[in-house]
DNA sequence: TCGGGTAATCTTGTATACAAGAAAGTCGAC
DNA sequence: GTCGACTTTCTTGTATACAAGATTACCCGA
């Protein structure tokens, strides 16, 4: 039961309908699903541990926002992460594989078209995760997975540009192309482009809207 | 007061006072530290999230053991996030870190002239969390803490050898060095090294004695 | 002696009650 | 009118009660 509260409002946090400083009281969310506080509590909690809501003491959780530091090391985590999966997937993914993750992506043209955001959001991160699950190391998909969670306020912007959903597409294309060839190099081109866009997206989007205010502009630590 | 339990119950487990397989009643809990099942319930949640104990419906939680094939997977992520860490160690550490990091160097041997694995397992981990710090991306922090976690009844296990410890202490006092030399070539070399001594051990000791029985053998899918 | 079915027990899932502490609103004094 | 102290309200922290399900133990029969 607290699962499907997490699961609601992880998708809601994901897909914005939450957005970020948004209070989260326990009995007002126990009152919208018709619970009691403690299984809304345990869901916050998990979300507190995922890293997508902050609880304060006596002031209730508040759907997280991230630094603009925050941000840089995650994406550059990420890349490390995502790279190494992209050549385990290189080494292991079976022509099935393969498949699947071109039905995630045909699943995300469709989204993109009909412009569903929610749709968009939930495909996209279901074709990266299929492409990391290929690999064979199911630790590297929760953690590539936990992740993608923190960048969703960027995800969001990322695709109301149509230049970014038509290079997302794109992408997606060329990596499977390099999967099906077992073009190591290739891919993993591919998948660092592919972080970095969404990196510099919110360099110029959210960095420059609101996050200067926070004065916290450290380099980035990526790695290399 | 839940941080509290899971605090202790974090320690026991990694210093094998509660042992895998070992059942964590919420009752027995409560009564023990003295307060209502709730407060252990969240401390149980939490243990759980970090993977220390998988939790069965209507039968408790159980102290985690890991799989030969997860501690493999663990291993693999180790030893791309460690080399990130070690690299951004060398392009940020500043003196003031090293000298913090050769303090817990330094405790580690106390604690290993006393024979303490309780205190060696800490400093040990405060050592390597130490130099991680250094290198600032703080979310790489947490993210190689989580898997040092899961390593727990390995390294019980590295210590009660005498060369291990020699080593251990051999190749920290290297890596001061490296750091202070700046020598990426050196720590990276040396990180991998300490890390695939780890995967060495738990694949003759561990892997050895109990876990050829799980049948579930694949490779460890490490990168590269 | 072994197997199956039933009943007792154990353990978690869920709801609620009470307490404490923080935030916010209000009243009064200057 | 504004500042400050006080009171009210809001929200979480903690404990407990009840329900449901699973396991376990036990008993009976073959």
């Amino acid at each position: 039961m607290s699962q499907l509260i997490y699961d609601e409002l992880e998708r809601a946090i994901l897909t914005s309908q939450l957005k970020p400083r948004e209070r989260l009281t326990e009995m007002a969310l126990a009152a919208r699903f018709g619970t009691s506080r403690t299984s809304v509590r345990e869901a916050l909690k998990q979300l507190e541990l995922r890293e997508l809501v902050v609880a304060t003491r006596h002031r209730g959780a508040t759907v997280r926002d991230f630094t603009s530091t925050e941000l840089a090391e995650t994406y550059a985590v990420r890349a490390v992460l995502e790279e190494m999966a992209a050549r385990l997937a290189i080494e292991h993914a079976s022509p099935r594989d393969i498949d699947e993750i071109e039905r995630w992506a045909r699943r995300f043209e469709v989204a993109c078209r009909r412009e569903d955001l929610a749709e968009m959001v939930m495909t996209n991160r279901g074709f990266h995760r299929r492409i990391v699950r290929s690999g064979g190391n199911r630790l590297l998909v929760e953690m590539v997975d936990d992740l993608c969670r923190r960048t969703f306020l960027v995800r969001n912007s990322v695709w109301q540009s149509r230049g970014n959903v038509e290079q997302s597409i794109r992408v997606h294309t060329e990596m499977i192309a390099a999967l099906r060839q077992r073009d190591e190099q290739g891919i993993v081109k591919l998948t660092l482009e592919h972080i970095a866009m969404g990196r510099e997206l919110y360099l110029t989007r959210v960095g420059r809207s609101w996050d200067l205010s926070s004065g916290n502009r450290r380099d980035a630590r990526a790695c290399g």
